[in-house]
RNA sequence: GGGCGAUUAGCUCAGUGGUAGAGCACUUCGUUGACAUCGAAGGGGUCACAAGUUCGAACCUUGUAUCGCCCA
């Protein structure tokens, strides 16, 4: 059967991966031999929103590697997949959506409706990605597809997915970890996204440069207090000196000193030493009602950066909540859910005289301090940067700006330049990190909030502890010093997101009453379970406990403000038809989980827990994690952290880490640079065989991902000359014809044994590459064994061998050849399994046509002969001689100017018995591609031959006539030179009685041996170089 | 500012103690019966710098410089 000229890689590959899965091939235990080892693979979920990018083609390359290799090896191998929710993304896909087809807002269909659009277009557009795994090659069981919202409330499906419980497994995680004490509702400054109006985690944070401005403003001392600032230099002469009423600050957000609670500097800061403890004005709001805060001092203030002093205002600003924390300072929170200043509460002058009782140590509750709005009137329900504008612009007019006088240059009409000078405030431009929602490109704004977290401290023991003893592997190694960097300075994590996709949390909040039934709080109870019946059991049972009434409970569906405020005293067992009975609502709690919350029950949720099934103790834990290195806190150290918290056992045993793919010059891939690479492009363009091998070749532990198009060209040729050699085995020898099996066939000659033996190289070679995770060992070996060893060398040297007549030695080459082929496939097929699948199958002797999974590649046995089994010696003696010999014929040829298609006659003056032995047995090869057409024996070479060096002979080509002399004795003298430099090292180490003494004895042996076959090579060609010079 | 890492051929990168490699690019030659998505031959590196450990250092240690990434 005769091949196509190449391979098709796009008609080919849907085929084939169809014929695959037809056949069942990669259903989890698919090929696996009895009684065979798990070997486990949890796929990185992507969001059920997302689109194939270099990212994920780069990970599951290396995931579909490994699953093939072990599947292939007979492990009982289950590669998973599935999607992740992606509670933001999700959200604003589906409202974007909306919008577009004019239908109603999230709003406007309120929650139940909103959600089940969510689920419809779920259904309808969440399988891209899956389907563009499947392009890349990614064996994944697919009928086990996973997502993590499976068997939430509106569900459409069940069953479907191998995930029916992964909503029961993330509530049940929910509820024993609070009732552990492992999570805790409070009040604490998170990253607020006010577009989408939710918290974020740190991760849906992208801090960017952009251009800001630095603004300096004086805050006047109380009662007008002054003190002497002074200024000194390096070597403490005072620079200035002045008698100043006011302490400068500087501050990039003039709209949140509203808001301040403190002026803090630090304490080794002379300079206001005088002041620390004195009351300052906020230099902002109606002169009569403005805020006193003090002076204070902590280690936050950078004494040379700016004026030294800062503004310390908790509520809205990370830096600034720690020192507030530290110093019992008070914080304000200035703006609503929108990140507008707000417009709620009582006018400004009663509200800052709370703040101010507050301040002298007044009793507030949290709620109550909440409750204060430091807004003035003319600037609440202004946008945050409308509000910055305003304050700056009402300080400057009142003076309080610290200024400055600024130079410049000014032509008149007529041409005449005069310099001016004017005084203006004081604002350096300068460029700031700010805080950027991913998704909704707006400035994150630190807010103080309620909102549920888990106390990382109290979990990250284990997680700490099975790295740091072994049990799991992170590479590259550093990633271990990462993880434990970040583990051992946790902080708490924020769970709860005001998103309505999501895990909904399973606490239900209910009114709190004092001893007096009077309420406390309208949802000041709190009651975690698994579903809306056993909270009210927990409810009925407390209330009924505390007030000896029998308790009817009944569910409200929002905790909304007015409920909160409501403050309805405990009713009475009376007040209700004097049965004794009362009815008490509950609340649930309107926030979802954390996405990266649920996503860390992955590998144990798409198992089959909380239910403990055949699958989950089959392959629980993993064993192999691909991931992403930015992603080793918020996802890899949370599964961790969390299958330790849950089930005390490690989820995987071995992490490997990569970088970001980045463009051939090592930038960030992104949409706004233009240089995003698409790989589904690129397997359109070059097949998914050759991205993929770019990919494994590019995976060196810990190295910058570069994704060069040159070298998805070069691999895509790589692929090519598989073809081609396969082709060449095809349609000019017919060696597929011949019987062949996993074990090599039975070879007399030097060249089929000594290629039988570079198999087996080979494939110990990719084998301890991919045990090491080497991806790009086992690329590089692959590729430069079949390309210079395979190609350049066996496949030539097979053909005089099919020119000859002696049909013993064609059978043989037949079944060796054929033999090799199937090895090479064997062993590219985890890197490059179309191409591969594909030769396997238009090769004589095996086909689709039953489409049974035993006859396809991906099932074929991954071989386990050794070099030590196959290598022959001999064989390998005698070809590296027929090749050296070759070599140092073409080399000499090339650069004495031979006619490349000229075939010349050579002489030899001395050979050894083996030489004699090895020319005799490969005489036709060697002169076919050396082209050469006769050998004699002389005595003495004639003058000005050519010389030839090989171990133990020595070769001439007697071309005086038609070669250039000059360039001989040059080409003879850079040999020279060469062998002088090597020579020089090896003789220098080994008369040094140090080295023999210290180094290892075959290091010593080694060396030996090097030096006199280099000797050997420079007597021959020093006395070649002294005949050459007779004639020149 | 803290943490992690990098610096090797023109370019992109391998190489964790035995004297430096690959791909691409470059030069010269070549339609020699698998392949021009090819073949043959070749040029090109005091492995960022300095000191140290060692018989021996691109590799280990320390310092310096430059550049990345993450966190503040």
């Amino acid at each position: 059967m005769a091949m196509e000229k190449a391979f098709n890689a796009a008609e080919a590959e849907g085929r084939l991966f169809e014929a695959w899965e037809k056949a069942g091939c990669f259903k989890a235990g698919a090929n696996a031999k009895p009684e065979a080892s798990t070997y486990c693979i949890m796929i990185p979920p992507p969001n059920v929103t997302g689109v194939l990018h270099m990212g994920h083609a780069f990970n599951n390359t290396l995931q579909d590697i490994l699953i093939r290799w072990k599947r292939m090896q007979g492990f009982d191998t289950l590669w998973q997949p599935g999607t992740d929710h992606a509670g933001i993304a999700t959200q604003m896909v589906v409202e974007r959506e909306l919008a577009k087809n004019q239908q109603p807002s999230r709003a406007e269909l309120g929650r139940e409706k909103f959600l089940e659009k969510v689920w419809a277009w779920k259904e309808q557009s969440g399988g891209t990605i899956i389907n563009q795994l499947k392009r890349l090659g990614s064996s994944c069981d697919f009928d086990r597809t996973a997502f993590t919202m499976a068997g939430a409330a509106g569900d459409t499906r069940t069953g479907h997915e191998n995930s029916p419980n992964f909503h029961d497994a993330v509530i049940k995680v929910f509820v024993e970890m609070y009732n552990k004490g492992l999570i805790y509702r409070g009040k604490r400054l998170v990253n607020w996204d006010p577009h989408f109006e939710t918290a974020i985690s740190d991760l849906e944070v992208e801090n960017i440069e952009v251009a800001g401005h630095m603004w300096h403003f004086k805050y006047p001392l109380a009662g007008g207090a002054t003190y002497t600032y002074v200024e000194k230099d390096e070597d403490g002469n005072v620079t200035l000196e002045e008698v100043r009423d006011y302490i400068s600050i500087a501050t990039t957000r003039p709209e949140t000193m509203l808001g301040d609670g403190a002026v803090a500097v630090h304490p080794d800061d002379a300079r206001y030493a005088p002041i620390v403890g004195k009351l300052v004005e906020i230099p902002i709001v109606p002169k009569e009602h403005r805020r006193l805060i003090p002076i204070i001092t902590d280690e936050y203030p950078d004494m040379n950066f700016g004026s030294g002093a800062v503004k310390i205002t908790g509520a809205h600003d990370f830096n600034d909540y720690q020192v507030a924390k530290r110093g019992g300072i008070p914080m304000y929170r200035l703006m609503d859910t929108k990140g507008a200043m707000r417009a709620d509460g009582a006018p400004y002058g009663e509200e800052a005289a709370k703040a101010q009782a507050h301040a002298k140590g007044a009793e507030f509750t949290e709620g109550e301090i909440d409750a204060i709005n430091l807004v003035p009137e003319h600037l609440r329900g202004l946008d945050r940067f409308e509000a910055r504008k305003a304050v700056v612009d009402e300080i400057t007019s009142e003076g309080l700006a610290v200024m400055q006088t600024l130079t410049k240059t000014v032509k008149d009409d007529e041409g005449n330049e005069t310099e001016v000078s004017e005084v203006v405030p004081m604002v350096e431009n300068k460029p700031i990190m700010q805080p950027f929602g991913d998704r909704s490109k707006v400035v994150i704004e630190p807010m103080l909030t309620d909102q549920w977290f888990v106390d990382a401290e109290k979990v990250v023991g284990p997680a700490l502890d099975a790295v740091k003893d072994g049990t799991v592997k992170i590479l590259p190694e550093s990633g271990e010093k990462t993880y434990y960097h970040w583990l051992e300075n946790i902080e708490p994590w924020c769970i709860s997101r005001q998103l309505w996709w999501g895990h909904q949390i399973p606490v239900w909040f209910g009114p709190q009453y004092d001893e007096n039934r009077e309420c406390i709080d309208m949802l000041g109870e709190m009651f975690c379970a698994a579903n809306f019946e056993e909270a009210k059991t927990q409810a009925a049972q407390k209330y009924s406990e505390k007030f000896g009434y029998t308790v009817e409970v009944v569910e409200q569906l929002v905790p909304d403000q007015s409920v909160a405020e409501r403050k309805e005293p405990m009713p009475t067992a009376q007040g209700i038809e004097g049965k004794g009975i009362v009815r008490i609502a509950l609340s649930r709690d309107p926030d979802v989980l954390d996405t990266w919350f649920s996503s860390g029950l992955w590998p144990i949720g798409t198992l089959g827990w909380p239910e403990w099934g055949e699958d989950t103790s089959k392959y629980f834990p993993t064993s192999t994690l691909i991931t992403g290195q930015d992603i080793l806190f918020f996802w890899v150290a949370r599964m961790m952290m969390m299958q330790l918290a849950v089930v005390d056992e490690i989820p995987f045993d071995t992490v490997y880490l990569h970088g970001l793919v980045r463009d051939a010059k090592g930038k960030k891939m992104s949409k706004s640079t233009g240089n995003v690479v698409d790989p589904l492009e690129i397997i359109d363009e070059y097949g998914a065989d050759a991205l993929r091998f770019t990919n494994a070749a590019m995976a060196s532990l810990g190295g910058v991902l570069k994704l060069d198009m040159k070298r998805i060209e070069g691999y895509r040729n790589f692929v090519t000359k598989l073809w081609q050699a396969s082709s060449y085995g095809d349609s000019q020898i017919d060696a597929f014809s011949a019987e062949r099996g996993a074990e090599p066939p039975a070879a007399t000659l030097p060249l089929n044994r000594w290629i039988i033996g570079e198999i087996a190289k080979v494939r110990e070679e990719v084998d301890a590459a991919f045990d090491a995770f080497r991806f790009n060992d086992a690329a590089n070996g692959l590729y430069a064994f079949f390309w210079n060893t395979f190609c350049a060398r066996y496949l030539e040297f097979t053909k005089p061998i099919f020119f000859s007549e002696d049909q013993a030695a064609k059978d043989e080459t037949q079944a060796t050849y054929a033999w090799a082929i199937d090895q090479a496939l064997i062993l590219m097929h985890p890197i490059m399994p179309f191409v591969t699948e594909e030769i396997w199958n238009v090769t004589e002797g095996r086909g689709f046509e039953t489409g049974e999974a035993s006859k396809m590649l991906a099932h074929a046995p991954w071989p386990t002969y050794t070099a030590a089994d196959l290598v022959d010696a001999e064989a390998e003696a005698e070809m590296s001689w027929v090749i050296a010999v070759i070599d140092n014929v073409r080399s000499a040829r090339a650069e004495v100017n031979v006619p490349a298609g000229a075939k010349v006659p050579m002489v030899v003056t001395q050979i050894d018995a083996q030489g004699q032995e090895y020319w005799d047995r490969n005489e036709a090869l060697i002169k076919r591609f050396a082209r050469i057409d006769s050998l004699t024996a002389v005595d003495e070479a004639p003058k000005g031959c050519i010389a030839i060096a090989a171990p133990g002979a020595s070769f001439g080509l007697p071309l005086a006539e038609i070669i250039d002399v000059a360039k001989e004795k040059a080409r003879l003298e850079k040999n020279l030179g060469k062998l002088a430099k090597e020579l020089g090292g090896l003789r220098g180490r080994l008369k040094n009685p140090k080295f023999a003494a210290s180094a290892p004895p075959e290091v010593v042996a080694e060396a030996r041996e090097n030096l006199a076959a280099r000797e050997e090579e420079e007597a021959k060609i020093s006395e070649a170089l002294a005949r050459i010079s007779e004639i020149a």
